[in-house]
This record gives structure tokens, sequence and C-alpha cells, in this order.
DNA sequence: ACGTTAAAGAACGGTCAGTTCTCTAAATGA
DNA sequence: TCATTTAGAGAACTGACCGTTCTTTAACGT
């Protein structure tokens, strides 16, 4: 204790912070930061040292915790998640797939949008990385095409093998493809076509002399 | 190398370089250079400062030139780019189609695959970039789709308005998306699906009662 | 020969990545 | 209650790279 004068490593004021925040409280506050860093900023632009100053901690802290920008985005994410969804059961599968594909649009239109596109580019450089970006989107958003696929079988508008067949996330991959290239907002006309040209056509109609190759289903 | 005992300012060898590079020569050698960077550490990984080490010159000659590294590295895939490929004319569709995927498979799991992943990345920090970006992504590859599906009109497997449709660029449009998804290499096997179960039946096949809103179907 | 242009290359101020300090507040346990 | 352990705050630090600017000097044009 340095009361004395101490020339110059004293730290003139010294009373720290009021009350520190730890484990589960500062961890929460550092994904809240980093959701909040990504909606003004993005995810390009967002730092490390930017998320641990907004969160009122240290680097050292962060660092702690997740090993890379992308990890710790990625559990932010998990955190600001949209529920599953209320997609409405419109009645038969056009509707249906258009407001799918509607709302996923639109979340492509949101920063979510930036934050896709900035994890797939960094699955180069670290692929034990790109196994979780994968997880996550291909096992969230195809969920909901078996929803909206498993409601058209029961109504009798679509063949069960089709469940399994890679016809069945036609859609939501062009559409990923198109936001990918093109970027936000993707036109509604993009969408209308995709469903009534290709989609549609492709699901509703039994393969024309396919092999009905369905047993190849992904897995 | 400094024999002597050099005191400090004195720059020991001071007998610069012997011919000095300037203009379209030391262009080149800096596009050189950066493909030479690509291939070896990838496009995340590449800095200017290394790509003007590497072709023996100053940054500054190179951001005379280009004003960033997407820019640069764009211009250096133009240079090294494969010529317009030897599509062989196999006879039919199918084999033309399968041909032209399994090329751009075989390109993705180059250097090259982490390259497009790295610049789609860049596309939402610049959009004047994501322009030249998507010139060359739509307007080089679909123009083999456009040849091959040419070929199919004139013998007659395919009606021409397929030409302008959304179908056309269905198939590479799908290797793209599994691409980015889940990496190189793309398995043989997604593109033969691809192309029995999904672009044939929709190429080939008079759109069933489709409204075929791209052309009114002429046939 | 002379002036203009531009390359070589060092240096600079700046940002950020990660790491490693010290100091101190909170939890823990005897 | 007090001593010990744990971990956050925050700064310092190394190191990479960015983009710019400076000086020196080679190449080029007239």
């Amino acid at each position: 204790m340095p009361s004395s004068a101490g020339p110059a490593t004293e730290p003139a004021v010294d009373h720290r912070k009021g009350p520190r925040r730890r484990g589960e409280e500062l961890e929460r506050a550092i994904l809240q930061a980093t959701l909040d860093e990504l909606a003004e900023t993005g995810y390009a632009a967002l730092t490390m040292e930017r998320v641990a100053a907004r969160a009122r901690t240290g680097k050292a802290a962060v660092y702690r915790r997740w090993p890379s920008r992308a990890q710790l985005v990625l559990d932010a994410c998990k955190l600001g998640k949209i529920s599953d969804v209320d997609l409405p059961d419109t009645g038969e599968l056009r509707g249906d797939t258009l407001a799918l594909l509607r709302h996923m649009a639109i979340t492509m239109a949101s920063p979510l949008g930036g934050i896709m596109r900035g994890l797939l580019g960094e699955m180069t450089r670290d692929p034990e990385l790109a196994e979780l970006i994968r997880e996550r989107v291909h096992t969230v958003r195809p969920s909901m095409v078996h929803v909206v696929l498993e409601r058209a079988v029961e109504r009798g508008e679509v063949e069960p093998w089709v469940l399994t067949s890679r016809r069945a996330t036609v859609a939501t991959d062009l559409l990923r493809n198109q936001f990918l290239l093109f970027g936000a907002p993707v036109p509604d006309e993009f969408i209308v076509d995709v469903v009534d040209d290709i989609y549609l056509p492709l699901v509703l109609n039994p393969a024309p002399g396919s092999g009905s190759g369905s047993g190849s289903g992904s897995g």
C-alpha cells in the first residue's frame, strides 16, 4: 500500500468499479456486447477489443472463454436465436414454402445475413470451426423444410420419398446461393419464380423415369 | 554481410538492386507474386506486405496500382485465368453437364476455391467490390452453362425458352451452394445426383402445366 | 545534359491480435 | 474472522499488418 508519495507507480484514482461481475454473469454480458457490436458494425468490423470494451471488461476475460472471434460470434448468435419460428400452416405446400422462403429472406437482409456471410468466409481458415458452422446452417434451417414437407406428405401432395431426396432442399439451397452471390434484399420475384418454376415441379410430380435414387438420401 | 563495424546510419551495402523494373513489367511481377502467395497461403492469409516483399518491391508501388487486397486478388485471378476451358461435346446434355460440373468441382478444390470463398466474404465490406466479384462469378461461369445448353437446343434435346429461364443455372447454383457450405472436395455422387435427379428433369421435360413464366412456351 | 517520373525502401502512426503482468475484488474454507 | 484461492480489471507489451509519407536513386523523355 504505497499511501505515501509514490513517485509514478501510483494509480491516482484507485477505487475501481463497484460490483465486479464474475462467471456466468460476465459471460452473458460479453455475449450481449457481441450481439450489440454485430448489430452495430457487422461481423467484418467486429473486434475482440471492442467487444471487451463494450462489455466493460478486458480482452483477457474474453480470451479465457473463447479462442477466436468466430467462436464467440457463433455462441452469441445461439443466444440471440429467434425461436423455431411459427410457420403457419397455409393448407398447401406452395403457401407454406413461400412463407418459409420469405422468412429466410428477411433474416438474410438483417445483420444476421452479414454474419452468415462472414462465417462462411472463415471456414477456410479453421476447419474445426467449419464443422460448427455447418451444424448450425444445415441442422437448424432445413428442419423447417422438413416440417413443411411432412405436412405436404400427410396431405397427399407429396410422395414420402421426396423427404429424403436431394429435391427436398432445392428451394432453400437456391435462395442461399442467390443471397451469397447477389446479397440482400432478395427480390420477392426470385422467391416466387423458384417455387413455381423449379421447386414445386420437382417435389409435386413423381420423377418421370427417375431411378428414384431416394435411397441415396444424404442421411 | 557488413564486414566492417559500420556505425548505424550507413546502409552497409548501398548499391541497390541491378535493373529496376517499371510500369508494366513491375505490374506483372506484382500480380505474379500475388498468385504465388495465393497458391501458398490462400486468400485469408494474404497480405499486401508479403506480396510486395515477394515481388521485391515496396508496398507503395502496390498501393499506387490497387486500392485494396481484394481488387489486387481479383486482377491476379484474371491473369491466371484458365482459358475458357475445352468442354468436350459429348453428344448429349447429360455428358456435357457432368463434364462442366466436374470441371467446376476441381476448380473449387484448388486454391481458387478458397479465393472464391474469401471474396464472397468481402462483399459485405465493400459494395463496389461486390459488383466486380459478381461480374466474374456470374458472367464467366454461366457462359459455359450457356454453351452447353445451346448445344442441347440445337440437338433438339431442350426447348429454347429454357435458355433464359431460371432452370438453366440450377445445376451450377446447387454445386456452388454445396461447396460453400460443405467445402471441397465435392463428392462425385453429389454431382451425379444433381444432374440426374434435379437438373435433367427440369430442363429436358417441358414444364408440366408450368406457367413457364420465363418465355411464352413457344413450342 | 537535364528535368520528370516513379521505384526502392525505410519509417511512421495507427489498429488489432494475443499474451502476460499487477492489482484487487469476490468466493471459499478453516 | 482471517487467510487462501480464484478470477476480473486494466494496462503493458510483442508482433503483424495497414495505409501513408519521406528520401534517395534509377530509368526515361526531350
